[in-house]
DNA sequence: CGACGTGTTGATCTCTCTCAATTAGAGTGG
DNA sequence: CCACTCTAATTGAGAGAGATCAACACGTCG
């Protein structure tokens, strides 16, 4: 199968990606090293390698992740396409994450220094990197919130509707006929800091309370209101509006 | 009192800072509106604001939280001397967190639109920019792997020494007389997702086991060693080196 | 057909939460 | 100078959400 050129990217027909003009998407392209497929379960990056490159998913689910020696393992987040990988590790630093595929993947490689080309020769891509790498970040601080102050059930009820949102955007049907889901409930209990028997027991229970359906790897939201009600979340995402005492 | 020139600022004796020359110095002054103090306790940034300026921290501490319309509060992560606040929010939308004070402090404070012409003008800066954010990230990363896979005693040696770090790097003496220490213990148990009642009994208990003391806002590390066991950090802080199978 | 990965469920066990009460220090007003 | 109030730290007791242990079902695959 022949590769992408960059002004052909499936993902440029994402809101994130409209902005880019003809010059950009050809120092993208320049910068472009080569496409990679991974299949599913694949390692992309070790925790703790060094000279991992720079990539761009193109298509396909991965996740990123850390673990404590004894094996304990916390995905930090989701990446679905159009998501950045390794923008966190400095040039020559060791990667503080894994990362590792949910699915088969595309991935479009870059070289490590290429994200100070973009820079330099571009500072709208550049100011765009540093917002969508804040953008990750905040999606860290969603996590960091559900697991350190939310139950289960709330816990798994945000993830659903967080993916949930994510992957439907990427479908031309807006998610009307559902969402692949990929994940396996240890990976939904390595995302929300749950054990896999007290995932399943949550799930179940919210299934057969009528709040969602996942089945033959894909996710139907059956009760977008309870669920997000359970969830603490409103409106779009935005943080309750509260009396500021 | 007298607000500082860029080229006179505190911070440019830091590691991170003394790659700026002249010229970015003084694109950084001509960006820079003005210094505002904040006392302890006060709310720099509400939840869901929608006009959030850009601040560095030039001296004290803060944190960036998030609360469920219950109460419930997660602190994301801890600021100190020379970090960037409001870089998450694009222009116009809502931050997505809270940031208050956690001793009286001095903020730099920046327009909204600073962090585009910062990238404009100085691609290097731009990089910087990007980099300082993703190294943030890194630390919610951290902490989610506390959150989500430690327990209670893990999460508290693990927040005793990345705070110790961070606190002792601002210090000439580097740490040898304590650091200064500002959390109450609520602030510890917000920021780890524990109630204040379990930290206390934890921080208690590696107290009297002699790995640290906590007195007169000051923290000791008294046994490293033990506290980074405990905590599964190795060396600098990098992963484990486990075997990759 | 057996091995393996994933999902499911029941039965304990325990870590952490919640509730309650006490102490100590700092600040305030009379 | 002394009640009074408030915040932060402390400790005990009981309750509960979630972890751990164990078994089993089901589909895939070599």
């Amino acid at each position: 199968m022949t590769e992408h050129r960059c002004n052909q990217c499936p993902l440029r027909a994402l809101p994130l990606f409209l902005a880019n003009g003809k010059q950009e998407l050809q120092l993208v392209q320049s910068l472009k090293m080569r496409e990679q497929r991974f299949a599913a379960g694949e390692t992309l990056i070790f925790e703790g390698q060094t000279d991992a490159p720079l990539y761009t998913l193109l298509s396909g689910w991965a996740f990123r992740f850390k673990t404590l020696s004894d094996g304990r393992r916390q995905i930090l987040n989701f990446l679905l396409a159009g998501d950045f990988i390794g923008v966190q590790q400095k040039m020559g630093d060791a990667a503080a994450h894994g990362v590792i595929t949910l699915t088969d993947s595309v991935f479009c490689v870059f070289q490590r220094d290429s994200l100070w080309e973009l820079h330099r020769q571009s500072p709208a891509m550049g100011f765009n990197i540093t917002w969508l790498t804040a953008h990750e970040e905040s999606l860290v601080d969603d996590t960091l919130l559900s697991v350190g102050r939310r139950n289960a059930e709330e816990r798994i009820a945000t993830l659903l509707i967080l993916l949930y949102k994510r992957a439907a955007a990427l479908q031309a049907d807006g998610g009307a006929s559902g969402v692949a889901f990929p994940l396996t409930q240890q990976h939904i209990a390595d995302g929300l800091g749950l054990s896999l028997v007290h995932t399943n027991k949550t799930l179940r229970k919210l299934e057969r309370r009528g709040l969602h359906r996942v089945e033959d790897g894909r996710l139907f939201m059956r009760d977008v209101k309870a669920l997000v009600r359970l969830a603490d979340l409103y409106g779009d995402g935005k943080p309750p509006q509260r009396p500021l005492i």
